[in-house]
RNA sequence: GGACCCGUAGCUCAGUUGGAUAGAGCACCUGGCUUCGAACCAGGGGGCCGGGGGUUCGAGUCCCUCCGGGUCUACCA
């Protein structure tokens, strides 16, 4: 049996081609919705009956039987078809039809095959993480490369070609502090023991030497006009600052599975901006307003009156300037079909912006336009419903956060499984408490705040890195005692279809991952992809529970192993989407 | 003042271009290991989806309004 792998775009295409078999007036306007259905219904449900039908004052029953009675008969094959209520079509697979799914899609390759049709042949830039140089990275700095790791994967296992390109932070003002405090206060002993807390105490002590109005904020802002004009020991400092950020962040980036190809921060776009100051005011989008350039947006609400400025009074260049820069050089040198900028909520107002005037230049200079999305997401916060991150101190330093979630996860391995050797359990204690603060950072709907608890992140049921890694775990160890490879196809060979509840619930989850990918990699929003992974498990945990695996009869063995083998494959594969890492014993 | 985000069970959160009786986890109560990993599973109680109005076959979801919390709002990013 034929067994496509994203069933509901099947039934969708099925629908609209019995909408023209049918006769339905103007049949091409019919949008069959097909979407998944709450189980109780069945798999899937074609709800678009019910606006066809009322946009023409017709009875949405009658033209649902129409439909049904024009479906070819080898849906009736693949699934019982039933109309509900008003006039829902419903389609419940049958068991032989999920097993034909489970048969075909036994590899991550052939899951990829099959997932790769979305954004084939188009490329995508991901901008994430960008932290700042000569400070270190803390618990603010967490989601954007959390999620826009995820994202990064999501779209490459959909078929882009994904740029990751970190938009660091290594221009602008405070590099004039910088320079000044290193120039009077540079410690050498405490720079080669830890370079990038060296530079953050002089960068704190450069800004409290300089404060608004005094003479050393007047040499502070020439180290920064000798730096802008190449003078080459500023030049030479501003690199080793560079130089020593980026070693800092990469140890940070090795431990979340991290690679950038390419690190262009706001310092590459410097010899760029002057194009875009030229190109948008020969466009007429710029004006000078109290002497910057600025570019309003007359239909916009608010930024009718709020400018956007794209060069400050003094002649010199702002986020603006480089993030416009940015997104010419991503459309024109990456060739970029779709820009992800991961930044949090509050910068959506300069985004809108940003969106806004670069759609406006683009048509009007006929540069290529991409697909623009600002990925937000809402503040990291503590228990007590405030930001973990205060404007004054005690930031939590995202080194610490990691070490914190190791040592916590090592302390439940070894309350749990004393009996695994500690090297083990270490590694263990890694990769589970990685990947509980990763996995926390995820399964939330981005665009709410996000409330830090370690107890919640570590827990071993809920929505859980550690739940999902106990469902992987465990079916290692049945695959372990039965001595069999995991997807091993002799293994499988004697497989009947699902026929206990159980099983088939399973079996009816494990299909549904299509449905999964594409809302997660349609709306960038890696929690739909979680929340799948996490039913997942959990189906699998009633299967595990209500019916043994290794049993003595061969077929029933066998179709119990292939339901083992295709959840630990879509676990696996989802982690691996998500960023997150797995193991084999816990 | 204006704009945007959030408000769903005691707590933390899901809820697909508007779809069927609003779902999880925690906590609470009951039951299940001589059995492939009980770090688990099965079952139970718990809701004016912030308030009010509107749109329609149908609203947690869309529109208006009010309340509460957050953020941004001319040269930091």
């Amino acid at each position: 049996m034929h067994a496509s792998f994203h069933l509901a775009a099947d039934l969708d295409a099925v629908l609209r081609a019995a909408a023209s078999a049918a006769g339905l007036a103007d049949a091409s306007a019919f949008a069959p919705e097909v979407r998944t259905a709450d189980p109780r219904h069945g798999d899937f449900q074609a709800n678009g009956v019910l606006a066809y039908a009322k946009s023409r004052k017709l009875n949405p029953r009658g033209i649902a039987e129409q439909l049904v009675a024009a479906l070819p008969p080898a849906v009736r094959d693949l699934c019982e078809v039933t109309i509900a209520g008003p006039g829902f079509i419903n389609f419940t697979l049958r068991p032989a039809a999920l097993l034909a799914w489970l048969r075909t899609h036994d590899s991550e390759a052939h899951l990829r095959t099959g997932a790769a049709a979305a954004h084939a042949g188009q490329t995508w830039v991901v901008d994430y993480s960008a932290p700042n140089t000569a400070k270190q990275m803390h618990v603010g700095h967490l989601r954007s490369a959390v999620i826009g790791e995820a994202v990064c994967r999501l779209l490459a296992f959909t078929g882009a070609r994904v740029i990751r390109d970190n938009h660091l932070g290594d221009w602008g003002t405070q590099f004039g502090k910088l320079i000044y405090a290193y120039k009077r206060w540079v410690n050498p002993a405490a720079l080669a023991a830890d370079a990038i807390e060296e530079l953050e105490r002089l960068y704190k002590l450069g800004n409290e030497a300089a404060p608004d109005g005094s003479p050393e904020l007047e040499v502070a802002r020439r180290e920064l006009v000798l730096l802008q004009q190449g003078d080459p020991e500023n030049v030479a400092l501003w690199r080793k600052f560079s130089e020593v950020s980026l070693a800092a962040f990469q140890e940070i980036y090795d431990r979340l599975g991290i690679r950038f190809d390419h690190h262009l921060g706001e310092s590459f776009y410097n010899d760029k901006v002057d194009r875009v100051y030229r190109e948008l005011t020969e466009a007429g989008l710029a004006q000078v307003s109290e002497g910057a350039l600025v570019v309003f947006h007359p239909e916009h609400p608010r930024f009718k009156t709020q400018p956007f400025i794209i060069r400050k009074a003094d002649g010199a260049s702002n986020y603006a300037s480089t993030d416009l820069a940015t997104a010419l050089y991503r459309s024109e040198h990456f060739g970029a079909h779709g820009i992800v900028i991961v930044t949090d909520f509050r910068q959506a107002d300069h985004f809108e912006q940003l969106f806004l005037t670069v759609r406006k230049w683009f048509a009007a200079r006929g540069h290529r336009l991409p697909e623009l999305h600002h990925v937000t997401f809402g503040a990291v916060t503590g228990e007590d419903g405030k930001a973990l991150k205060t404007r004054s101190g005690d930031v939590i330093r995202l080194k610490l956060l990691l070490d914190e979630a190791v040592d916590r996860a090592f302390a439940i391995v070894t309350e749990k499984s004393p009996e695994i050797p500690e090297d083990e359990r270490r590694e263990i204690a890694r990769l589970v408490g990685i990947g509980a603060v990763q996995y926390a950072d995820l399964s939330q709907n981005r665009s709410s705040n996000y409330v830090f608890s370690w107890d919640k992140m570590l827990a071993l049921d809920g929505n859980t890195a550690p739940y999902l890694l106990y469902a992987v775990a465990r079916i290692h160890s049945i695959f372990r005692k039965a001595g069999v490879t995991p997807g091993d196809p002799a293994a499988e060979a004697a497989a009947t279809a699902p026929e206990t509840p159980t099983e088939i619930a399973l079996a009816r989850k494990l299909v549904k991952f299509p449905d999964a990918i594409r809302l997660a990699a349609d709306g960038l929003r890696p929690h739909y992809l979680c929340l799948y992974l996490f039913e997942l498990a959990s189906d699998y945990s009633s299967f595990n529970n209500a019916d043994k695996v290794l049993v003595d009869d061969p077929a029933l063995r066998a179709r119990r192993l292939l339901l083992c083998a295709r959840t630990l494959l879509l676990l696996e594969t989802g982690l691996r989407l998500l960023g997150v890492r797995t193991l084999q014993r816990m």
